[in-house]
DNA sequence: GCAAATAATTCAATCGTTGAACAAATAGCG
DNA sequence: CGCTATTTGTTCAACGATTGAATTATTTGC
């Protein structure tokens, strides 16, 4: 979190360097132009001296690398701008979700070198052929990523489920799976496998979580407290606090979907009553719009809808007002317990946005202790339908910038 | 927040001592029996050369005192136990309330070595005269504190109402103050402003934050995550996420009290409808029991409820179980969204726990998600009403225990 | 009384940062 | 064209903190 507590573990010397190191590739993954050594030396408070060592350091381990020297004005010996490596290491995104399989490649620099969506209902297919599906897109992603000079440092799958530390997805209801030991299945294809000190092969995690870390991380860069909501059959939200993901005790944050809004409303497949789900979720929404939901795949559902409300169509915008009023009213009670001024609409809710705005708002202006003192923004997701996937990927690259020895202790 | 990401400065030499000081530091703080230095230097991964540097710093810094040799079997030259010094830097905690101003003095070790509490109504009571009649508190547990050897090292005070950043209380409903800027009514009397290089001289929180963290600091030590809930007038929450609490964006995190429960019912005075305060409130339930509240003041109602209901009185006991069913409602909301699973019923709710966590529980494993996985505990908080202000002079002390470096360069 | 065992300290070696001096490279100016 | 001012980046001795091994201190068990 957070906050500021103690280290983990001992602090020797080589912890120093790591330290430098990471505040040294932070600057430079931050700064909107190339920095020099001198540039980052000022920014840190570290000697010209120090920064000149790190940044061999990271020279070497191919994670920056020297760019065209950046026109100045005045005397002076013309500085070398850093950027961060295009040719270095990258992460894997993969996902799961009802309708499609994705996959893309991420640097370092959070450009996305590579991405595949296979279409597909996958609420038929066996979790292990899925997953095998999946690791024939992931093997074409790794020989492009070769292609490009790419090494992967890792992989992340993002699921639309409940997942638990060691990548169990315990429950994923809108894909029918339960009790799946995802890393189990993945072990034995060796091209999600390569080891890389320190960094787990791969890391599983829900899908509102890691699109919630893709918005965090999407350029240009937002704010580092805000609430990613996406809306799916189910309604997932990723909670990012002080530029972290809050992922609760055991990892299950986020369970928007189940705040009650009209306690004693209809009965909801959690086994509670009245929850957002059933007033926002895409289902209710489509049948509210009057639209027969069967007949639809879900991602095409959203569009359709929108072109209604596009056209006027009255069924299609009351549906859309009535689920942003109970969406605002769980919107609001989020905002007043962990004060937060940034709502972003994510997944199926973006191309929605137009609609679900405003009375998300009004319910907010009319709820929130101190929306009068500062505002709460509530827009839709720049990243769209991608975000869990890049999300997934990105949050592979951001663990080395963040914390780089381990990359560089492999790649010296 | 635990949050595992890069620090703010650059890493110098001295930050290694630093991290060090603070990790045998709060070593010493979790043992439950002296370590010797040989404990501490296998327990943090230090060499018994540099935990005996360490250790050195934090006596001549009179932070630590060597203790008793703990009774040892088998052979070897006994060992010295090192525990927190009783006779170092403290932390004065203060507090203003509705019907109360309370100060305290907490030592290194949590200990609480004075304690006053100061009953009125200070409703109709000026501001400037509260905190003036505070500083005289304070200037009597000061000379305590100086007979007993110890130091105050820095003080914080708890408000029952919004706080921001610079310490001034944007609002306190139930006091009736607004925009009371609290440092700058308070820097005249010296008492208080005596500075410690770091450690800004007055830290002003809400109360609900600073119980929530009494909770976590208070021995035996519970969970690193939890929900704290205090039921005064209003209802407010204190966020404790991995050790750390959560402020919000601007501080104001933890309105609980603004859940929506029923968002067609009762308006409220934010200009809400059915606002959890509504109907688990302390006036709420009291009114619902049939007592004339305006008879009582607020905290001699909450006992007076808890006898009828022990005497099995009906609209006492009906009014206990809706306002803890209100109660469960929003909490399963919240556990929903963090995934928590402790929850402590803090302030005027822990003499009432016996009734409300009943229905609480109820609607938790009705609504939560995950209930079926694992449990949700909940329970009265242990250090009842006085938690705010021991949190406070807490928050003091474990701010030097998390960072003795400006400590020690103090007082070296 | 002596050996074994455990605790704590001492000391040369090592590693990373520091600060200042130095080399490199350019713009401006006469 | 040559000189100076200016800024960048590197080199190097010094310093501070940790390390690991050797040493001293103190007790139990035989």
């Amino acid at each position: 979190m957070s906050p500021t507590h103690a280290p983990a573990g001992a602090a020797r010397q080589g912890s120093l360097r790591e330290l430098n190191l990471a505040l040294v590739l932070g600057r430079i993954a931050a700064a909107d132009r190339p920095p020099s050594r001198a540039d980052l030396a000022t920014a840190t408070g570290l000697t010209r001296a120090t920064v000149s060592a790190v940044v061999e350091d990271l020279l070497a381990g191919q994670l920056v690398s020297e760019a065209d020297p950046a026109p100045r004005a005045g005397a002076g010996r013309p500085a070398r701008g850093l950027v961060l490596a295009d040719h270095g290491p990258a992460g894997l995104g993969l996902e799961v979700n009802v309708d499609y399989l994705a996959v893309c490649v991420v640097d370092l620099a959070g450009q996305v070198r590579h991405r595949t969506v296979h279409r597909a209902d996958l609420r038929p297919v066996d979790p292990a052929d899925a997953l095998a599906r999946l690791v024939e897109l992931a093997g074409r992603a790794r020989a492009d990523a070769d292609r490009q000079g790419l090494t992967l440092a890792g992989a992340a799958l993002a699921v639309p489920g409940l997942v638990d530390d060691a990548g169990l997805v315990r429950l994923a209801p809108n894909l029918g799976w339960r009790d799946v030991a995802v890393p189990a299945l993945l072990a034995e294809h060796p091209a999600l496998t390569e080891q890389v000190p320190g960094v787990p092969a791969l890391m599983v995690d829900n899908e509102a979580n890691l699109a919630a870390l893709g918005e965090l991380h999407s350029r240009p860069p937002g704010p580092a407290s805000f609430l990613h909501i996406s809306g799916e059959v189910g309604i997932g939200a990723g909670i990012v606090l002080d530029g972290a993901l809050f992922r609760g005790v055991r990892g299950w944050s986020g369970e928007i979907g189940h705040l009650p809004v009209h306690p004693q409303g209809r009965p909801c497949r959690c086994g509670g009553r009245g929850c957002l789900e059933q007033y926002a979720g895409q289902e209710a929404i489509v049948a509210a719009a009057g639209l027969a939901r069967a007949e639809l795949p879900a991602d095409t559902a959203t569009v359709r809808l929108a072109e209604l409300a596009e056209a006027g169509d009255d069924a299609a915008l009351r549906a859309l007002r009535d689920a942003g009023t109970a969406l605002g009213v769980a919107v609001a009670g989020v905002v007043n317990l962990l004060d937060l001024d940034t709502v972003v609409l994510g997944g199926g809710y973006a191309p929605l946005a137009p609609w679900l705005c405003p009375p998300v708002l009004t319910e907010i202006a009319a709820r929130v202790l101190t929306a009068a003192w500062s505002p709460v923004t509530v827009r839709p997701s720049t990243l769209g339908a991608e975000a869990a996937v890049v999300g997934a990927a990105g949050s592979v690259v951001r663990r080395i910038v963040a914390r780089p020895g381990g990359w560089l202790a492999r790649c010296g």
